[in-house]
RNA sequence: GCCGCCGUAGCUCAGUGGUAGAGCACGGGCCUCGUAAGCCCGGGGUCGCGGGUUCAAAUCCCGCCGGCGGCUCCA
């Protein structure tokens, strides 16, 4: 059956099927109310209610398509300040958002903050509105409307919002007697939000901007069935037991001693000491493979140094400072200022170029005491710091190169990754140093490396620093806030502060490029985000015990000292557990100390000149030649290429 | 730094005005063991620190130190 002249609307339902739209009807009356959030109208997300009389291609999402959720999040953020209005009528709306993992929405409370028996009555008051099924409608207004609507509610945040707003007209989102100024889109009602929990209540700055008025801000998560509510408090709660904070400690790899010993300051045990060491020399010796040279630099600087180098007009608030016979000192905060000092320290030829320096540095910053996290954020850390300085001409390579180097280490982990690439904001180029032709290279370099290398990656204009364009990596912790660890950056500005210069071809001086890069970015946060990822059950080349010796009985242990001897002969991290104590107890041991394996030797393997191994979480392997498992051990190590 | 919450044994936590408790860990003894907790006994705390209220403070109030969740900033 053709019609020519008809329009053609197909609708993709959420479990794959097509059906037809029809011209003038809303979505929701075609697919009906239960199925379905929202719709992507030829690209554009849109309510359900919405009117179709475009031809093209609808797309019906559910709660698992990420546009979904985000709106069922959205919608579930209305709730809440729907419930708040209603308890609390004279506190005034801030913003609500979705976020990645649930919700929020702010008050202006007169700073009164919300205590967990108001969470609780909200949350009641939540469901309520849930199961009142208000339909949630979308309505346009003038902007001069909208500004007449706020003030009579006394919302004088939105009101802000409003005035310094473009559109002449502004969308309104109502449910009941709750009206909100929101883009959306939305669910078509309340009931559809089913299962909800707020989690937690803090402060922020309106437009987070000090100084401003001080919101009161609720998040909360939000599912349509119960039993994605249930999961989720429960990963919450398993997140608890990966949480590098707890791990850390307890596998005796790091400490803080913050109440005696200061903040935000990691001493390494001797188990972390060892993984941090076992690091240190992978990297090492990555670097030196792929052209780097080591260099040391000093952990004090007289501040004439950062002078030079512009941080203590821009970073003075974070450095540490000091005095010596009358001369101000600073402890260093940044490597690149020292390796700039070594790159000057004699006249360079193009010839020798690209220069690249590592150094394992370590710094420190003077960090806020209200951002310090466990290891993931410090104010002593030791950063896998280099300098590549090279032609403009080398620019692209050295990118390729690094890129290539990233993956090399992130390899050795098994961490996979996606990239984040800062550009300049188009519309505001003065604001950057270094001339427009710099820039565009630069940044055209960094972009086909990625794709080269087919790495995914984001742009965001205008995260440029002011003095380069930048790649940077992020990984997420167990509760799925982002870190970032490696960062590419490149240079215009300190190259021209301290006159880095080299002698070209034609015999003139020009300023030589600079890169900064970190990969794994400080040894500190790698370690949270290795603790959490791998839950402490590390890989075997990084286990700090990779190996226990466990004698059946004390009439064993000649045979069990020979195994230890052997397997510590060839670089096993291996002990011996001869405590008098049952077989299951020193089994149960070694797996919550997550030891990789555990070689059980009785008379049987005494007998046969074997061992029966046992692999962590995974069980008995049954017996093997000492020879054969020292090779497992051998092959765990990563290449070095 | 800001706002809220929190701080009891090495760890996880119970104890809300009347002389500090449990489990795990640790020490001792018995057990000599075939793939995730054998049994018994014991030591251990100026209840974060300082001040105040009270006949009496882990408990109530104030200040400080530290932590947690966010905001802002960052490797």
């Amino acid at each position: 059956m053709y019609l020519v002249n008809r329009l053609v609307i197909k609708i993709r339902l959420p479990n794959g099927r097509i059906i037809e739209g029809e011209k003038g009807k809303r979505i929701l009356d075609v697919i009906g109310y239960n199925i379905g959030l929202v719709a992507r109208y030829n690209c554009k997300l849109v309510d359900l209610s919405t009117i179709m009389d475009d031809e093209g291609e609808i797309e019906i999402l559910d709660f698992n398509d990420a546009d979904g959720k985000y709106v069922f999040w959205h919608t579930a953020a209305h709730i809440l300040a729907h419930a708040v209005k209603e308890l609390y009528p004279d506190y005034k709306l801030g913003i609500g958002h979705p976020t990645e993992n649930g919700f929020f929405y702010e008050f202006y409370t007169f700073e009164k903050p919300f205590t967990s028996e108001d969470l609780s009555r909200i949350e009641e008051k939540m469901q309520e509105i849930i199961s009142k099924n208000y339909p949630i409608k979308r309505i346009m207004l003038s902007r001069d409307k909208a500004i007449e609507l706020f003030k009579n509610r006394g919302e004088d945040f939105k009101v802000e919002l409003l005035n310094e707003m473009s559109e002449e007209e502004v969308s309104i989102y109502e449910q009941g007697s709750f009206r909100d100024l929101c883009r959306g889109p939305h669910l078509s009602s309340t009931s559809i939000v089913k299962h909800i929990k707020l989690l937690s209540v803090s402060s922020t700055y309106w437009k987070g901007i000090e100084g401003n008025p001080s919101m009161q801000r609720i998040y909360g998560v939000a599912f349509p069935e119960k039993k994605m509510l249930d999961d989720y408090l429960k990963m919450l709660e398993e997140a608890k037991k990966r949480d590098h904070r707890f791990l850390g400690p307890k596998l005796e790899i790091f400490d803080l001693f913050e109440e005696v010993a200061g903040p935000g300051l990691v001493y390494w045990l001797p188990k972390g000491a060892l993984m941090r060491r076992l690091i240190e020399d992978f990297l090492v010796k990555i670097h030196l493979k792929n052209g780097y040279q080591l260099v040391y630099t000093p952990h004090i600087a007289r501040i004439k140094l950062y002078e030079i180098s512009g941080h203590i007009k821009y970073y003075k608030e974070n450095m540490f400072m000091f005095d010596i016979e009358n001369n101000k000192y600073a402890i260093k905060p940044m490597n690149c200022p020292g390796h700039i000092l070594i790159y000057k320290s004699r006249k360079r030829s193009y010839k020798e170029l690209p220069l690249r320096f590592f150094e394992l540095g370590t710094v420190y910053r003077n960090e806020k005491s209200g951002v310090l996290h466990g290891s993931l954020r410090v104010r002593g850390f030791t950063q896998d710091d280099g300098h590549i300085f090279c032609t403009p001409e080398q620019l692209e390579s050295e990118i390729l190169n690094l890129i290539d180097l990233t993956t090399k280490i992130m390899n050795a982990f098994n961490f996979k990754f996606s990239a984040k690439l800062s550009i300049r904001d188009p519309m505001n180029k003065e604001k950057y140093m270094g001339n427009d032709e710099d820039w565009e290279k630069a940044e055209k370099a960094l972009a086909r490396a990625l794709e080269l290398r087919k790495i995914p990656y984001t742009v965001e204009e205008g995260e440029a620093a002011f003095y380069g364009p930048k790649i940077d990596i992020f990984m997420t912790d167990v509760l799925g806030r982002k870190w970032q660890l490696t960062t590419i950056q490149l240079d215009f500005n300190l190259p021209r502060r301290f006159k880095a210069m080299y002698v070209d071809k034609d015999n003139t001086e020009k300023y030589t490029v600079m890169i900064h890069r970190a990969i794994i970015g400080s040894i500190e946060r790698f370690f949270g985000i290795l603790i959490e990822h791998f839950g402490g059950d590390f890989p075997l080349w990084l286990a700090p015990t990779q190996a226990v010796v466990l004698p059946i009985s004390e009439s064993i242990l000649d045979y069990a000292r020979q195994i230890y001897r052997k397997l510590m002969d060839n670089d096993v991290r291996v002990e011996l557990d001869d405590r008098p104590l049952t077989l299951n107890k020193r089994i149960r041991d070694a797996e919550l100390k997550k030891i990789p394996y555990v070689l059980v030797v009785g008379e049987r393997e005494k007998q046969s000149g074997k061992i029966a191994v046992r692999k962590r979480k995974e069980g008995n392997l049954g017996t093997m030649s000492i020879d054969d498992f020292i090779e497992i051990i051998k092959k765990s190590y990563p290449k070095i290429e």
